[in-house]
RNA sequence: GCGAGUGUAGCUCAGCUGGUAGAGCAUCAGCCUUCCAAGCUGAGGGUCGCGCGUUCGAAUCGCGUCACUCGCUCCA
């Protein structure tokens, strides 16, 4: 049953103005979505969520806004660059790509050998020959298919010699030029990743707010990254909100830090975003499928329509990227513990987690098809209700709008309340049910006599009478 | 990236074998007044994703392209 959701959800997404494709009027941009009044109220109760969890909640926890732009050599250091940037060739035949360091690696030393010949590489004691026959093919472009193929590379998936194309580099990255001419600026990247700009800062930031091992520096924003197959509505698109925190420990703590911030982030989820503990679950990295710098890694994975997938990273970072970046910028990038007269690189355990994901996730998890009263209901929680009240005159008649009205202008001022007179009251009803505003507020002729109001709630759709003035007590015991 | 499918009003969809578009819901205005949608009247809104082609004539056929969904694949 879940795994026919996602159409519904984004006919609803669209519908009731969370999420709408982007450049519509032009035939949509792949992957690119923009959030719409009810979308970017609920993206933001999420952030100030985690904002709050991740830093006001810890003594030891400090918020950071880096630049989405920074100098090029920071994704030298990351690996990025490096990493990231692997010449690729298709074959023609059965259209299928491949990395050709990988594909390289599959190959017999023979097919080797002859394409080191014909590409006058010296083979002998080079550990990164796969990777050097790949970037000379790229470098020489139009004869790398021929050099493919002439050395009999064989297709691992075909079985036989494949008809390869030229050396094609994909990047992960989107590069722009800094500077008036293309010729004379640097290359420009934008962020693959926020934690960079966390790294390059932590001594200034340690230093400013004098903090002391083990500290955290938290940071929202925006990374951009040139995927080439994106799918699942908003789940992997090329321009996403990471909120990641980076924690900064002793080398020796690194595991015992890792543990507890799985366990703390896993509460997050269940106890703040109101998720089914049944829909979570910890998926840890093989080995071999480690990323360049983590020790370890865990994802936390959601139970999505389309299937499990990873809304936050918990890794371990170890000390590599404060290594790699004292090594390129030659500046000391270690942290002096005063009181053990110990001078160390900090480990780095990173929380990572998609905005964008945790926003589908909580609307794939509150979405729900009441069938016994046939209505759609977002079960949200409140704190992340993008409406929470809305305010109803019974009819639109005897006095009762303008009544209605200044009990949602008071009401306005303390919490989002939305004020509707359109239409029969159960339609209004249900129509804040699909918004998933967790209450209804109604008044009635009874209301112009005693200041009593019908306060209903989304979820039961039970009904209470109470005072108008005990309005926001109500709201605020019954969330 | 490969394969399959879809693309007609804001949403869900109908338009069979080619003759220049309809419904329900939604929206807006008016009536009704009723605490759990779908009562009445009326209105706005689409050159049928985009382009090219075939044709006297295309939403309907062909090709291309863009976008989305699904299955593999991939995902630092």
């Amino acid at each position: 049953m879940k795994k026919q959701h996602l159409d519904k959800i984004i006919s609803l997404c669209k519908r009731k103005g969370f999420v709408f494709p982007n450049s519509e009027i032009y035939g949509g941009l792949k992957a690119s979505y923009d959030y719409g009044p009810l979308g970017v109220e609920l993206k933001k109760s999420i952030s100030e969520l985690w904002w709050k969890e991740m830093t006001q909640s810890h003594q030891n926890i400090v918020g950071l806004d880096s630049a989405i732009m920074v100098h090029p050599d920071v994704w030298d250091a990351s690996g990025h660059i490096a990493n990231f940037n692997d010449p690729m060739t298709d074959n023609k035949d059965n259209k299928k790509r491949y990395r050709i360091d990988d594909l390289l690696s599959q190959q017999k030393s023979k097919v080797i050998d002859a394409i080191c010949i014909a590409l006058k590489i010296d083979s002998t004691n080079n550990d990164d020959i796969y990777s050097d026959i790949a970037h000379t093919l790229l470098s020489d472009g139009s004869k790398s298919d021929s050099v493919l193929e002439e050395a009999g590379v064989i297709d691992p998936f075909s079985g036989s010699i494949g008809k390869w194309t030229p050396a094609v580099q994909f990047n992960l990255m989107f590069k722009t030029d800094a500077g008036p001419s293309e010729k004379t600026g640097k290359h420009i990247y934008l962020r693959p990743e926020t934690a960079q700009g966390i790294f390059i800062n932590y001594l200034l930031v340690q230093n400013t707010m004098r903090l002391k091992v083990p500290f955290g520096i938290a940071q929202i924003g925006k990374a951009f990254r040139n995927e080439i197959v994106a799918r699942n509505f908003i789940f992997r698109t090329r321009e996403f909100e990471q909120m990641e925190m980076q924690y900064f420990v002793h080398p020796s703590k690194d595991v015992e830090s890792m543990e507890l911030w799985k366990e703390k982030r896993l509460d997050f989820y269940l106890n703040h975003l109101g998720i089914n503990s049944e829909n979570l679950k910890f998926h840890q990295h093989s080995k071999d499928a480690l990323a360049h710098y983590a020790k370890d890694a865990y994802d936390i994975e959601y139970n999505f329509p389309f299937g499990w997938g990873e809304v936050e990273g918990i890794h371990n970072r170890t000390d590599f990227d404060l290594k790699q970046h004292e090594n390129l910028s030659g500046k000391n990038m270690t942290y002096f513990d005063t009181k053990a007269q110990e001078k160390y690189h900090p480990f780095i355990i990173e929380t990572s987690t998609g905005l964008n994901r945790l926003f589908l996730m909580v609307l794939c998890e509150a979405y729900f098809e009441d069938t016994e009263n046939n209505r759609v209901v977002l079960q949200l929680p409140y704190e992340l209700a993008p409406i929470k009240a809305v305010i109803c005159p019974l009819v639109k008649k005897d006095g009762l709008p303008e009544k209605a009205m200044s009990v949602f202008k008071t009401l306005n001022q303390e919490f989002s309340c939305i004020y509707d007179e359109q239409g029969s009251i159960g339609k209004r009803y249900y129509r804040q049910d699909e918004a998933g505003t967790p209450f209804g507020i109604t008044l009635d002729h009874q209301t112009l006599e005693d200041n009593s109001v019908t306060i209903r709630e989304r979820d039961s759709m039970k009904q209470t009478r109470i005072p108008i003035d005990k309005i926001s007590t109500f709201i605020q015991d019954n969330k």
